[in-house]
DNA sequence: GGACAGTACTGGACCGGTTCAGTGACGACA
DNA sequence: TGTCGTCACTGAACCGGTCCAGTACTGTCC
């Protein structure tokens, strides 16, 4: 079966391919008459409309852009990305818009990827995740002129729209909760500190600490459970180990709970951990692990509707999506005496 | 600074579009004297080809699709996808090509969704996950004739390109772990019995244990962490427990573990587990989990690879990626007497 | 020296839409 | 009655490439 195109439709409905076009783009410039009968045999024929030709015309590709600049092997490891992609995606797919999905080894070959898909056109706009302190990737994005929604804190943002949750009220919960149990000394157990989020997570752990007056320590990682399981380790072989740990996400967690097991040490009867960014994961350990929770699926949707609202000329700005809020589990518990 | 195009080029080279067009993509029908002055112009005026007009002439989009039919939220919990996309990924990127991924409720949105993309040609070829038996995806992307790579099983893949990983051996030899270590009764706790590998691995476990003389019983779940847990402790509940438990994904079989540690039986004291599908999370469990192992990351490339040739002409065929290699950890040992 | 082949190029159609300038018909208004 | 504005529509340019048919020129061979 050929393709059926507007000019195969404009010679049976017996009027012009410009007509054709106003009519089924609901524009003015045709009469209700024509208009239903051009409706009328675009539905016969099946007509559907070729994005690619209508792209190069309207020079807009409709895909966002999305780069992810870890090895994919530890990206599987991580439950959020897909969660957050998933979000994005539902959104997206309301507008037939696409999500171009990319993972690079590092950080040079994003910037060089968001160069490609600028002068190509391949993208009208980008999602940037994982936001560091003085990021390159911000004046490059300002200066190539391509909508950016930043899904990070607005101190960092420098003037672009970002969507961000509340770390600082969640991790000043997190450390009340642990305090108002009795804990006296806390440890955290940290992503890499030019991270962004984890930057700003140690300030605010600093600050809950000094207000609580709880003695605090703080051990940075890559995220990964291999090394979310040793910080563990460390801390708990320090001559005053802590009573309860805060991690920075699930995996790490799961990876010092397990640690624990190995050491001997009871969780929470000797130490409470809590996790961030709750998931599956967190419900399926034996104890289940008390975490600091958000709606991942909702973020992902919300960063792709402020996008939309950048195309459609909003200002940048900075937009809370939420605070991650406390969610109690078995893992933390008043310290043994 | 205004977009380059090739009639630019042209005009400075001063040649015509054809010949610029030869020149840029190395074919014959200029002399290499034109063809290196045309690429110096195309050098200094740092021009890019713009993808939406070639795709609009050579009718071609560039990009590959895949559809997974689960709620993103249960996605972020398989680390299987993650992994698997970012091999695709990989060698999508050396070809320039993009990668459409979509996520849809369920199986009827996805049917339609490859309707949709056929006929506005959004994608060149499309990749299938959780192949099932009588998939109605197969008969539909035939009729489409949309170049397609099956993930599965060749005795389920009824013509079409498919690339798997042999199951049945694999089963074999964890089974064979099981009865060497001296269990006389094994239990499998399964996906859902509609997904092809899930049957595929129903009958070599069935057949497996029959070989061996162990008995055997096989629980079925939707694949979820709450479901492994509630099947594990279903298993243990009853008069007589296996001794060993082989899970088909690492997230029940965590669960699983947890499940154990809830009911205070001992692992792999009392009860060996195994998991299928190798992750971090293996790793960090307490103890670590024996697991079948393979290179899901290796799985995904393999499989863009596939979908490539096919498009250059290749026939159809059943391409066996990989055995999963059982690798070995704390959780099995043999059965205390 | 004429037929023929091969090389290096030109010009233009084409892909399938969008959009703009122009046109004819009609009604309203001075 | 002439002029103007509006409506409904046409025709063609345009987006930026690809690719085919045609052409001019050179060289070869009989």
């Amino acid at each position: 079966m050929a393709r059926v195109t507007i000019r195969e439709i404009a010679r049976r409905a017996g009027v012009s391919k410009g007509a054709v076009s106003y009519a089924l783009n609901g524009q003015p410039g045709v009469s209700e008459e024509t208009r239903a009968r051009v409706l009328k045999v675009a539905e016969e024929l099946e007509w559907v409309p070729n994005p690619v030709a209508r792209q190069l015309s309207v020079a807009r590709s409709e895909t966002f852009g999305l780069i992810l600049a870890r090895p994919a092997q530890t990206l599987s490891e991580e439950p959020f990305y897909m969660a957050f992609v998933g979000g994005l995606e539902g959104v997206l797919s309301e507008r037939s818009y696409a999500l171009a999905l990319r993972t690079v080894p590092g950080s040079e070959e994003e910037l060089a990827a968001y160069r490609k898909w600028s002068r190509e056109k391949r993208v009208d706009g980008v999602v940037v995740v994982d936001i560091k302190a003085d990021d390159p990737r911000i004046p490059l994005l300002k200066e190539l002129g391509l909508p950016t929604v930043l899904v990070g804190d607005p101190s960092l943002s420098e003037g672009l729209t970002c969507v961000w949750t509340d770390s600082t009220t969640a991790m000043g919960e997190a450390v009340d909760h642990v305090a108002e149990l009795g804990h006296r000394h806390v440890a955290r157990v940290a992503g890499p500190p030019d991270h962004g989020h984890v930057w700003i997570r140690d300030q605010a752990f600093a600050a809950a600490t000094r207000r609580t007056g709880l003695t605090a320590e703080v051990v940075h990682t890559d995220f990964s459970g291999d090394q979310g399981a040793s910080a563990t380790r460390q801390l708990m072989s320090s001559a005053t180990p802590p009573t309860a740990i805060i991690y920075d996400n699930d995996l790490m967690a799961v990876a010092g709970l397990s640690t624990l097991g190995n050491l001997g040490v009871r969780c929470p009867d000797e130490v409470t951990l809590i996790a961030w960014d709750d998931s599956a994961l967190c419900r399926i350990t034996h104890p289940t692990l008390t975490a600091m929770s958000h709606d991942v699926v909702g973020y992902g949707a919300e960063v792709a509707t402020r996008l939309f609202d950048l195309l459609e000329g909003a200002e940048p700005a900075a937009h809370l999506y939420s605070t991650p809020k406390l969610q109690t589990r078995q893992s933390s518990g008043p310290p043994r005496r």
